[in-house]
Formats: C-alpha cells, sequence, structure tokens
RNA sequence: UGGGCUAUCGCCAAACGGUAAGGCAACGGACUCUGACUCCGUCAUUUUCAAGGUUCGAAUCCUUGUAGCCCAGCCA
C-alpha cells in the first residue's frame, strides 16, 4: 500500500523584505553597529485617541520586525503631553492590540514614569552649557522664530549656567508661571531645519497629568521625551513615520549629549499608511465622531481598529494587509479593494455558510402540496467539511432575492425568469412559470413549478442544468433581521489631501439599513449566546457568509436574540458583467 | 523659495551597474449545487518623472530640470 505523499518542507519562504529589514540586518550583522544585539523595538501611541488601521501598519511593523529578527518589543504609552491624554483611551488601545495578536510580554511602560530621569538629564544639559531657560512668550517666541533667510533669535541665550539652573527649578517648583519661561535646546539659531533652532524642551503646563496628577508641572517635549525614553529601555530600532525624518538630526543630538547607560538607538522612517475613500488622520476622525457624522469611534464606517472589528474584519485579515502592501518612502494611497480581498481571503475560509434573503420577494411553488414540509441537509462550508452540516426545510411558500428574477431577461441572465429553470440550492430544480404584480406593475410574487425527481438538486435524467444556483429560505421557517449595509464614507477618492475639506467628500449613502430580510431560525439562538457575552465588543461577533450576497456578521452593540442585527462587512466578489 | 524626503504598470512594490520580481485590480478562458472560491492565460523593450552625460552595459552613477509630500506648536 504505503503510496508515501511528499511533502516539500525545503519550500522556499519568500521573505519580504525592505529597506527596514535591510537597515537592520546590515546594524546587527558583522561590524554593524549593533553586532550581535538583541533587536529591540517599540510601538508609542498617545493615548489621546483610538486605534486606526495606520498605527496597525506601524504595530505590524514595530512587532514584525522584532519577531522576524528573534527580538522584542515594548509597548509604550508616549504621554508628555497632560492636555490631550486620557486614561480611558489606555485601556482601549491594548485591548486592540491584543486583539490583533501582539504581546508586549512584561514590557509596558509610560512616557511619564521617566520624567524623574527626564528632569535630571536636562540639568545635566544645563550644566554643559547645551541648554538655557528662555523667558520668550510664546508670541514673542513666534516673532523671533526667524524664516528661511533669517536666524532665529534668543536674548536669553547667554544666560550663566548657575542662573539656568536656579530658574529652571523655580519652574519646577511652581514658582512661574505657565508661558513665561521655557527650557530651551542650545543647538544653531540659525539651522535650515528649524527643529534644531534652539527647540524648546520644556514647558509649563498647571494641568492634572492622567497618571502623575499635579505632581508635575513642567513637562518635556517629544523631541527631548522620545530619545531619552527610547535609549533608557534598550530601544535599537526606533520606527516612526516620515514626518520624523527632520528631527532625527534632534534625536540623535539628544542621545548623544545626555548620559544614557545604552547604545544610541537609531531612528528610522517609514511612509505612513494612506487607504482611499477614508480620512486617517486623528483630528479628522475626531471631529467624524464628535459632530455625529458617524456613532463613534466604533461606527463599522470608521477606519478604527475598533470600527474594523464591528463591521465585520478579523484580525488576521488586517495583518495581512499591512503584510502585503510592504514598506516604503514613498507616499501611498492604498486602494481599500485591497482591504477587502484581505477580509475575503480569511473568511471564505472560515465564516459558516447561510442561506438569507436581503430583499425578499415570494416565491410559491404551486406544484408543491400546501402544508408539506421537508428536511434538507446544507454544508456549512464547502471548503470545509470538518465543519458540518445544518439542516433547513423545504416548503410550498419561500423567499427569494429581488434581483435574483428578471420578467424579460437581459443577455447571460442565468436566474429566474419565465421559463427557465433553476436550482434552488440543496433542493430541487425549479422552472419559473410567472409572476403576480401589484397595481403599480411591482412584482410582488414568482412563481414556479418544481421536479419531484431533482430532490437533493439532481435531475433524475441527468441532464445539465443551465440555470444558476439560487439561494432562498423556507417562508415558514425564518426569522427578520435587520441588515446594515457600508459604502464609503467618502465619496472623494483622496478626501485626507491636504487641499480637501474632507467633511464636503462625505458620501450621503454611505449607511443603508434594511429592514425585514429574511435570515435562517438558528441565527437566533446564536444571537442568544452572543448576548450573554461579556466583552461583546472586544472579539468578533459570530460571522456568516450569507450565500451569493456576501460576509456578514452581528453587531456588537444593537443585536440582540430579539432583534437582529447584521453588518455588511464585504459583498462576494459579483463576476457577473451586465 | 531655507531644510528634509519621494518619483518604477490603474493601486502598492522589488531590483544595491549585468539586461524591469511579486501582489491587488483589470481582461480572456476552464471548473462550479455560491455568476463566489480554485485553476490556466494576458497585462512596463518608442520601459523606470524629463532631458542630457559616463559605461561594453544604467531604474540604479553624474549633471540640469520637473512634479509631489513634510517642517517655522510652549502637539505627538
Amino acid at each position: 500500500m504505503s503510496e508515501e505523499i511528499k511533502v516539500d518542507v525545503t519550500e522556499e519562504v519568500t521573505e519580504n523584505t525592505n529597506f527596514i529589514y535591510n537597515f537592520i540586518k546590515d546594524d546587527i550583522s558583522e561590524d554593524g553597529q549593533f553586532e550581535g544585539q538583541t533587536v529591540h523595538t517599540r510601538f508609542p501611541p498617545e493615548p489621546n485617541g483610538y486605534l486606526h488601521i495606520g498605527h496597525c501598519k506601524a504595530l505590524c511593523i514595530d512587532f514584525g520586525m522584532a519577531e522576524r529578527f528573534n527580538g522584542i518589543c515594548n509597548l509604550r504609552m508616549d504621554d508628555t503631553n497632560p492636555a490631550k491624554e486620557d486614561t480611558e483611551y489606555v485601556d482601549a488601545i491594548k485591548q486592540d492590540i491584543h486583539w490583533l495578536g501582539f504581546d508586549w510580554g512584561d514590557r509596558f511602560f509610560y512616557g511619564s514614569d521617566y520624567f524623574e530621569k527626564d528632569y535630571e538629564l536636562a540639568v545635566e544639559l544645563i550644566k554643559k552649557g547645551l541648554a538655557y531657560v528662555c523667558e520668550l512668550t510664546p508670541e514673542e517666541f513666534k516673532a523671533n522664530r526667524g524664516d528661511t533667510q533669517t536666524p532665529a533669535v534668543s536674548p536669553y541665550r547667554d544666560r550663566p549656567i548657575e542662573e539656568n539652573l536656579a530658574l529652571f527649578e523655580k519652574m519646577r517648583n511652581g514658582e512661574v508661571e505657565e508661558g513665561k519661561m521655557t527650557l530651551r535646546a542650545k543647538i544653531d539659531l540659525a539651522s535650515g531645519n528649524f527643529n534644531m533652532r534652539d527647540p524648546v524642551i520644556y514647558r509649563i503646563r498647571f494641568i492634572n497629568h492622567h497618571r502623575q496628577g499635579t505632581k508635575w508641572c513642567i513637562f518635556p517635549m517629544y523631541d527631548f521625551a522620545h530619545p531619552i525614553q527610547d535609549a533608557l529601555e534598550g530601544i535599537t530600532h526606533s520606527l516612526c513615520s516620515l514626518e520624523y525624518e527632520d528631527h532625527r538630526p534632534l534625536y540623535d543630538w539628544v542621545v548623544t549629549n545626555v548620559t544614557i547607560p545604552y547604545h544610541k538607538p537609531r531612528q528610522i522612517e517609514f511612509a505612513r499608511l494612506g487607504i482611499d475613500h477614508t480620512v486617517l488622520s486623528k483630528r479628522k476622525l475626531r471631529k467624524l465622531v464628535e459632530e455625529k457624522y458617524v456613532s463613534g469611534w466604533d461606527d463599522p464606517r470608521m477606519p478604527t481598529l475598533c470600527g474594523l472589528r464591528r463591521r465585520g474584519y478579523t484580525a488576521a485579515s488586517i495583518r495581512n494587509f499591512c503584510d502585503t502592501i510592504g514598506v516604503a518612502k514613498s507616499s501611498n494611497i492604498i486602494e481599500f479593494a485591497e482591504l477587502e480581498r484581505c477580509l475575503r481571503d480569511d473568511l471564505n475560509l472560515t465564516a459558516e455558510r447561510t442561506m438569507a434573503v436581503i430583499n425578499p420577494v415570494k416565491l410559491t411553488v404551486t406544484n408543491y402540496p400546501e402544508g408539506k414540509s421537508e428536511v434538507f441537509e446544507v454544508e456549512n462550508n464547502p471548503l470545509d467539511p470538518s465543519a458540518g452540516t445544518h439542516e433547513i426545510t423545504f416548503s410550498r411558500n419561500l423567499w427569494m432575492e429581488a434581483d435574483d428574477f428578471l420578467e424579460e431577461p437581459i443577455p447571460k441572465y442565468k436566474r429566474m425568469y419565465p421559463g427557465n429553470e433553476v436550482r434552488l440550492k440543496g433542493t430541487y430544480l425549479v422552472t419559473c412559470t410567472g409572476c403576480v404584480k401589484d397595481e403599480n406593475g411591482n412584482v410582488v410574487e414568482v412563481l414556479c413549478e418544481y421536479d419531484p425527481e431533482s430532490r437533493g438538486g439532481n435531475p433524475a435524467d441527468g441532464r445539465k442544468v443551465k440555470g444558476a444556483t439560487l439561494h432562498w429560505i423556507d417562508a415558514n421557517n425564518c426569522v427578520d433581521a435587520e441588515v446594515r449595509v457600508y459604502d464609503n464614507l467618502f465619496n472623494d477618492p483622496a478626501p485626507d489631501a491636504a487641499d480637501k475639506d474632507f467633511l464636503a467628500c462625505m458620501n450621503p449613502d454611505s449607511l443603508q439599513v434594511i429592514n425585514n430580510c429574511k435570515v435562517e431560525k438558528e441565527m437566533v439562538e446564536i444571537a442568544r449566546k452572543f448576548d450573554q457575552m461579556e466583552n461583546r465588543t472586544g472579539v468578533n461577533a459570530p460571522t456568516f457568509q450569507f450565500m451569493r450576497v456576501g460576509f456578514f456578521c452581528l453587531d456588537n452593540r444593537d443585536s440582540s436574540a430579539d432583534h437582529l442585527v447584521f453588518n455588511r462587512s464585504v459583498s462576494l466578489k459579483d463576476g457577473f458583467k451586465k
């Protein structure tokens, strides 16, 4: 017997290399600046909003690179600005990251945990003559910023070290009003790079910090705090988006002028993600939420992770998306179709098939006995026999999709039209005999006759069925459901462009609510179980393929066993060209 | 326009001086009890923003342009 099946285990896995991968590879190899070291990255969100798919790209790069080099990745809340941050977002961010499947182990940090160290190092800079207390007010500061031709000016630049030390301490002790003083790094007032024109590294804020309370009234700026945080945590590669390229000289300046017990981390920048027909800037997303253009951060039309999850996107599909789009430095706008394809690929393999009629019209099998009912078994997933089967019933009175009937067929139409024979999925062949219309001429009922010799869907005489296989549902054995169909939030393909009023680009028809859809009765029991779940919004709701229509999931907020609500996650591809 | 960055198929993207990968989309066709999935085929050689140059050989090097993005917060 033994016919051996040969499995080629040497099959080469083509690694998606990119410029960051190549940099890191060089850095850790012989003669690289991190020769032999463990690759250590970090993901540093500011807790002032919800994570969106753009963050996911960064997440996949930060955690992904570490993974690929057998390294580690920290999670760090970048909370150095007390005016914008809130604890509310911290847990949501952690939940979303875990949902995606990334794990930071025991390396969860807050930027604010380093305030004491930041202060110490600022004092060190002052002592080295590399920082000074400046008394320019914000207005004066701006006026003295200079321009592309003119250097900046500060009359306080040459203040003696002792005086700077004393004033900085006063700032810390709360003896100085907001806006009256800042601590500035002494670098180059004439630099073409404005970030180097003696940047402010500490400002005064009498605001409650979400974790530090009122312990501090001076707060380090990102440009000072971030490189220190990276260095203190032993980060080797600090990966960030392109807009920080101009900040790299400052990043390097900080880590070389301050005494920290580790090597100097390396900052590498990549292009952030753009997707067509949506916006990915936190400011704009916030506006959509606050001004009620959408129902919330988790509105299924939002590109937030909670929104995508509610829409039915799986973590695997989103991560796969991030893997396929690549990493480079050119600005990009990926087509939404790419994301949809990733979802279909994933769900196609796993989603249970069911029949649901979205726009129902009556279908009457005129030669099927009144009152008779038969039970049929249909597969849950033809791609995965182990998914099993479930039972459906057939009777004289059915529902069918309105789109599946045409009184006058158009070319290549294979569905229901008078005289055409089609298959009702899993049961019988039926031939359309006509239809019934109301006084306005609308089709309200389609009539057909079944072939009793075709039980199971195969004709006794072996004739080939030219018509399509249609989905349907037994009118005597189904329940009503609400279905929400989503379209692009924006009509304009690039609403995020700097020169566009994104609100004016919105698609007024991005949400379509359809009531009285017909779904299989088993949905009620599934919904009941889901109702009892504790953290419904943190996981994917039960998901199905409505055969021939698309992938749908229960809405994790509004659905209940008493009122089923389904979100259309993504449609099936429609290969029928009219 | 001072500084920084980018330009390769409709959308992404590889190529590291040796003769333009791959994915998505699109378009043919096969298969099909989902017009899905799957499978097969087509899809950059007046070719890599443009024009010059170096070289046996250039998307890659040089020169000069052009277009786009980011930066003058006490935001990150």
